[in-house]
DNA sequence: GTCCGGATTACCT
DNA sequence: GGTAATCCGGACT
């Protein structure tokens, strides 16, 4: 997946569809992403590089974790070669293991669907915060993407949240799990 | 120093 | 389906 994400976001988010995101005893399948890209003018360093996103442009399967809205934060994956700034963003993922922890910490979920569903509360289901910006996602130690099965469909649809570059279908949901995807209807098609 | 907007969520109708 | 809450980063004076 190094290689691949080296190659190319918008191949990388499909192909991460599948993923294991595990911290300690917690685990969860990745059922939802999105792309990222400079040359986009969604993506945070779309006006050149800060602080803020220095993290994409570093070494594809780098922690890209940042905040917003005031209250929530957002886990990346860096994408594509160093300097060419880049993410996945995880949207969604279907719990695993450690589903107590993750009823724990997201005591506004009413139904086991709402633990993950969304890029916000994925984030604090793990408990993620900016502690965890620049870390290695695919070595071994804390925070950790692992390999998984390929979904059998994937439906693919415009980003959400964002004004502009709506018209790039770069999110990509796991078509045989859409009980754990954030907003199921918002525009998918096959893909 | 001030202002504006945001890769959202939760709660309301 | 609509919207208030919440506060940091970036742009600008």
């Amino acid at each position: 997946m190094v290689d691949r994400l080296e190659r190319d976001v918008v191949d990388a988010a499909r192909g991460l569809l599948g993923w294991e995101l595990s911290l300690g005893g917690l685990r969860a399948r990745i059922v939802e992403t999105e792309a990222y890209h400079v040359d986009d003018p969604a993506c945070h360093a779309f006006r050149g590089r800060t602080r803020r996103n220095d993290p994409l442009y570093g070494a594809p399967g780098t922690a890209y974790v940042y905040f917003t809205y005031g209250n929530h934060w957002m886990l990346n994956v860096v994408a594509c070669p160093e300097g060419v700034a880049a993410a996945v963003l995880f949207r969604a993922a279907e719990p695993l293991a450690g589903i107590e922890t993750f009823r724990e910490r997201r005591v506004k979920a009413k139904r086991d669907e709402d633990l993950l569903n969304g890029p916000g509360k994925l984030a604090q289901a793990f408990g993620l915060d900016g502690t965890w910006n620049g870390h290695l996602l695919l070595e071994v130690g804390g925070l950790r993407l692992e390999q998984g099965d390929m979904p059998a469909s994937v439906l693919v649809g415009p980003r959400i949240g964002i004004s502009q570059g709506l018209e790039l279908p770069w999110r990509f949901v796991d078509g045989t799990r859409l009980r754990w995807v954030s907003r199921p209807l918002a525009g998918l098609r096959p893909g």
